[in-house]
DNA sequence: TAAGATTGTCAAAAATCCTAAACGTGAGAC
DNA sequence: GTCTCACGTTTAGGATTTTTGACAATCTTA
């Protein structure tokens, strides 16, 4: 279905934002709420922008995500920060996996990363239970194909496509085909 | 009088954080309150965590400083982004200006810099009318002292001392002393 | 089709924040 | 000393936010 967020060049209203972060990691107003120990109704004003919320409330909301105070002002939607990379986009990237790995979020930050070499066979998927954990985590696709669900984006991946985004948004791999795809993945810090 | 700021480990509360900044800025609560458009009442209040400022409220406020309500929550005022550095935190230095100069501020993110060599003749101040722009500030005393004000931090600097500060802090400095003072500074980004 | 659950929204009451105007303190100037 | 001024604090009341408890719209399932 991959319901595609519409990328706001800028999310400076806290409405907006708040919206488009819950729906990043998968929540309803009410789930959140629940979570947060706010009610539904309250998200529900501030998401339209229709009230100002105080600092104690928000930090309550973002405590239910969660996200930091700094991290919420901090998040980027702007397409440099983008999740996903078209294949075309790496043409001019060298052959070696260490420099194209890193060519793959060019725009972001530089940090140590550990690649790794994932296979997946016809079939496979790491499940509902979306995976989260700290760290970012990148990846280029060398062959067969695969969907990948990030928070609400979700996307058919084939051999060049890459991706990149923050491990604690929800996420979730399966491949759908009838050959296996391997695929060359990043994360930092290194875990393994 | 330098009447230090106290350095809260981790700066948590909202209120602490609104007083160090305004104070860094050198503003009263009334001054910033003219500024903002809100009331000085309502800063005090704030202050002292009596309340939780809606966002739009803290808004107003920092736009008063001007600071963005990212840079507010990022801000880090723990010790390692700490202002003065003393002369003996840097004795393991080579006596080539330009690596010791990257060694004072060798805590913070690695940036483009350029370094000036500075005298400061007896009675030499920048004045009231603290100085303040954009991007970073560091140096070294060579010989005679100067004394340097930096937000609500005022301190005397001997030769082997040196600072490290944002330069949209308003700044001052001057030499009371009866000798020259030389000391060595970088600026970032590069602006001569 | 209809029942049931889930979603986002809304109106009025309760809770919280912001303003206006005062107060107390401390530092200079005279 | 007293005067004055600037500072941060406090209080009462008006303004804004949050909860409570509903509502309609959209799915899912039978």
């Amino acid at each position: 279905m991959s319901a595609a967020v519409q990328n706001d060049e800028l999310a400076e209203d806290i409405g907006t934002r708040l919206k488009l972060v819950r729906q990043m990691f998968g929540l309803t107003q009410r789930e959140l709420a629940r979570r947060a120990g706010v009610t539904n109704g309250a998200i529900s004003l501030i998401e339209q922008n229709r009230v100002s919320p105080s600092i104690s409330s928000l930090k309550k909301i973002l405590d239910g995500i969660p996200l930091s105070l700094a991290d919420f002002f901090t998040l980027n939607f702007s397409s440099s920060d983008s999740v996903f990379f078209a294949g075309e986009e790496l043409t001019e990237i060298s052959y070696d996996p260490a420099i194209s790995m890193r060519m793959v979020g060019r725009k972001v930050k530089g940090r140590a990363m550990q690649m790794l070499r994932e296979v997946y066979q016809p079939g496979a998927d790491t499940g509902d239970a979306m995976l989260r954990h700290d760290g970012e985590e990148c990846g280029l696709v060398i062959s067969g194909s695969i969907i990948i669900t990030v928070g609400v984006q979700e996307r058919l991946l084939n051999p060049g496509d890459a991706y990149y985004f923050r491990s604690d948004i929800p996420h979730r791999f399966r491949n759908p085909g009838p050959e296996p795809c391997v695929l060359v993945s990043a994360n930092s810090p290194p875990s393994f």
